[in-house]
DNA sequence: CTAGGTAGTTTCCTACAGGAAAATACTTCC
DNA sequence: GGAAGTATTTTCCTGTAGGAAACTACCTAG
């Protein structure tokens, strides 16, 4: 008798395990969210304006995610020739279907603490 | 002029972006969401049924990422007395709560790889 | 009495995430 | 000429997440 009875060995789960990991692993670290989440808020805006929005971010920090984020085009940076150089972040089309993803995430949250607390 | 104008500064932002923390928070590591997606598939499983399903985790990594999850009433654990002692895990009604969340991650991950790939 | 199944815990190690602070480079205001 | 604003990059450091493997402990079938 032996076991390897696998419920998770179909393929249409080994398909949902496999893109939980691709989600979990584009939106990793700890700001990403936020990111997203702020410039969904106020589409455009620059460096400094993101450290502002961000509170507890450090340059470095930002910088990396902002470059993991347009590298998986959730995020458009645009260099404006302005007097002084400025580079406008935006969310991308693509990166706006998060929105509902995010949403739940906050929900649930919420709820969270309302069941927690109440 | 000085800049100060936080549009996360509104009271519902930063509701919000706390959620948003508080849930990574309590779902973060490589294996919770792999963990509670099997439970909420096979519910009643063994340890050594996880350990089988939920391919490349290790016994400690199981054991301690069960208890994070049964300490936030994700999961419970309950001993049963049988002829070698078993331990049964299964997904509570709140850890159930968590199933429109999976749902969009997986939806995410999956159009996301469709994108990619074309 | 030994092999194998149950459910973990403990120890040791490494790689990476992330923070602080300084450096870079260029421009404009006063 | 110096302060202040733009947008990063670089360096250095630390804590923790997570993996491998061994160990505990108890039970049962042969």
């Amino acid at each position: 008798m032996k076991k390897k009875a696998k419920i998770n060995d179909t393929p249409v789960c080994q398909v949902r395990m496999q893109a939980i990991s691709d989600t979990m692993s584009i939106l990793s670290g700890k700001w990403k969210f936020h990111i997203l989440g702020t410039l969904i808020e106020g589409s455009k805006l620059g460096f400094m304006d993101l450290m502002r929005e961000i509170d507890g971010i450090g340059s470095k920090m930002l910088s990396k995610e902002l470059q993991d984020l347009e590298m998986n085009h959730l995020v458009s940076r645009t260099v404006l020739d302005t007097k002084p150089i400025t580079v406008e972040y935006a969310i991308t089309e693509y990166g706006a279907t998060l929105a509902p993803l995010i949403n739940e995430l906050a929900k649930w949250g919420i709820q969270y603490r309302q069941s927690v607390h109440g």
